[in-house]
DNA sequence: ACGATTATGCGACTTACATCA
DNA sequence: TGTGATGTAAGTCGCATAATC
């Protein structure tokens, strides 16, 4: 895997002057999520833009999201979950680690809340009348999870019928569903966004390195500048045809004369194919592939 | 055609609960 | 056994969008 490779995260960077800088969403939140719908069509045009911004594209995203919690999924797929009594259950006797290493352990909760819920799914009415009742934890079954993994896999964001559907196969509440793919995202969305922060960093590591040297180089270059002078002064005309200095502005420049590409802070202009092999630059704003990390 | 209103879905953030070390 | 950390289901808020009037 080249630095290319790891570069091409999908990530924009800039210094943006118009989102709002603190981590208040809520008191900016008009302006954020104005900003956050056209996030898109600014990152198109990123390198034109002096802005700030760290976030994954969608697209990104979702690709990377299935592979990266196939461990959370476990290898429970296919279509158990309508095969057995899935309903959710209340983890509040029994531990999680039971219930899901044991589907058997599953049907005794789920018989235990059978009890609880007369023996009958709760719609989203009868659940909202449950006024004073305390906020109980669900926990989602194995067979529910695989069935929903599977099929946010397939797609992560659900059509009202399809979310119908799969509430109804797995005995869940469709707000239950929703709230469940909303949260997946979520947690793609993070996962991909500490994925991009890791790669960020060895991009950052990478140019500080790549600094040092040229800086060393630099150094390297004036000094021979500085012993190079003299010698310069004895040499006959058109003895230094690989490096030459303008006694003028004190520049190292090709024999060509060509000038080079300007470093714009006027210490010095070389060719770097008369002082050894062509250095690596890597321009996380010009590179294709990098600049999007 | 247009603006106002309403319904719906979503992201971001937060809370509450269950579990584990 | 008490406690802090962690994971996650669910609540809340605000925005975008489409449909309707």
């Amino acid at each position: 895997m080249g630095f290319d490779d790891i570069c091409n995260t999908g990530l924009g960077l800039g210094i943006y002057r118009q989102l709002p800088q603190n981590g208040h969403i809520h008191h900016d939140q008009h302006q954020h999520q104005q900003q956050k719908m056209k996030k898109k069509q600014i990152l198109k045009y990123d390198h034109l833009l002096p802005f700030l911004t760290l976030g994954p594209s969608e697209d990104h995203a979702m690709k990377s999201a299935t592979k990266a919690d196939d461990h959370i999924a476990g290898k429970v797929y296919g279509d158990q979950a309508s095969s057995i009594s899935a309903l959710s259950s209340f983890s509040n006797s029994s531990s999680i680690k039971k219930e899901r290493e044991a589907i058997g352990d599953e049907e005794d909760q789920e018989l235990e809340y059978l009890e609880r819920v007369s023996n009958s799914r709760v719609s989203d009415e009868d659940y909202e009348d449950q006024e004073g009742s305390p906020r109980k934890k669900l926990r989602l079954n194995k067979a529910q999870f695989a069935t929903l993994e599977d099929s946010f896999k397939e797609h992560s964001t659900l059509t009202p019928k399809q979310k119908q559907a799969l509430a109804e196969r797995l005995n869940l509440r469709p707000r239950q569903v929703e709230v469940w793919f909303q949260n997946r995202r979520a947690r793609t969305k993070l996962k991909q966004t500490e994925v991009d922060c890791e790669l960020l960093k060895k991009c950052c590591e990478t140019l500080t390195e790549e600094n040092k040297r040229l800086q060393k180089e630099l150094q390297e270059l004036k000094s021979l500048k500085v012993a190079a002078a003299p010698l310069y002064m004895e040499m006959p005309a058109g003895a230094v045809t690989s490096l030459t200095m303008c006694p003028s502005c004190e520049r190292i420049c090709g024999g060509g004369g060509g000038g080079g590409g300007g470093s714009g802070d006027g210490s010095s202009t070389v060719h770097f194919s008369t002082l050894g092999p062509k250095p690596h630059f890597f321009n996380p704003f010009t590179h294709p592939s990098a600049a999007s990390c």
